[in-house]
DNA sequence: GGCAGATAGATGACATGACATACGTGTCGT
DNA sequence: ACGACACGTATGTCATGTCATCTATCTGCC
């Protein structure tokens, strides 16, 4: 097999078994990881656009997370109001049950990074993390996370009620 | 970010924008990644079972793939045989024009791997693949990496055709 | 003012993925 | 022989993910 096959081969198998750890982790919960993702990033990145929310997650890379966020909205976690000025835009943040739940994502998210841990307790990480942020920067969701990490040149469409 | 935390997510990300371009690269055969997944282990284990074909697919973690293959069988590329013996076990086997599709999937797969390799070009990959293995194996689906590598210790079921 | 085009978001369609459960078939104990 | 159990497969349900397309709203230009 090429070395680069078995690296997406990989990738693959870790991403889908990370991502069943965190939904059993989450499951308590009510929510799923797409949705825990959508809850970190509008609780760190204040109201946000639907396309501004959805230029900051690293899942639902596709036109932008309309429904994802209906279901947040349904279980009273998020508040989906409209930009006064421009009603095309939406206006989303966190309710305060949204905050508190966030709270106890964070305990969940810590459980799975424990168990990852202990999986990668003595590789040397530097040379994978290059490789794997190498990969990624050169895609949409990638250049998300990089913007995560980087507050500044964000969402250029600056909401109403923040101004 | 914590880094078990960012090589969660960048994992996420490049397995995400992987499989768009692949499932791009596959769009003009009609189908899709995972079930180019199929054919390709199909094709490079014989007949299998239900069980045993799951047993060696990375997506599709979960019970048994049997939805999978329906839209394999109903397009033509996958023979669902019964085994004679016991008829609880199905016998899957790429059909002439599934053999023949599978060459045109090598193909777009090279040209994916391609382009991936230009983005890992300069990197070392010896650690990489070490630690992302580590993690890997630690799971079923990497599990199902592991034994697609080694034939040996195959699946349990022989088919009573192969008998 | 008023319409063409652009932009934000919503929706329809389809294939996964994951979990739980139902069904069909074989095995084994008695 | 037959009934409980085990095992392989199928199916129901729900939430993504992705693409294409539709609707609502705004911007500019005339």
């Amino acid at each position: 097999m090429k070395v680069v096959e078995e690296l997406r081969y990989l990738v693959l198998a870790i991403q889908r078994e990370g991502n069943r750890m965190l939904a059993a982790e989450l499951r308590p919960l009510g929510i799923t990881p797409s949705q825990a993702e959508v809850l970190r990033v509008l609780r760190d990145h204040g109201p946000l656009t639907l396309n501004a929310l959805g230029g900051l997650l690293v899942c639902e890379t596709g036109n932008s997370p309309s429904r994802l966020v209906d279901r947040l909205v349904a279980q009273g976690l998020v508040k989906r109001g409209i930009d006064t000025v421009d009603r095309r835009y939406l206006a989303l943040s966190l309710t305060t049950q949204g905050r508190a739940l966030h709270r106890r994502i964070v305990t969940a998210e810590n459980r799975l990074h424990r168990a990852m841990n202990s999986l990668i307790a003595g590789q040397q990480l530097d040379e994978t993390i290059a490789t794997l942020r190498a990969v990624a920067d050169a895609f949409p969701a990638g250049a998300a996370l990089a913007r995560r990490r980087d507050p500044r040149q964000q969402h250029d469409h600056a909401l109403a009620q923040e101004r």
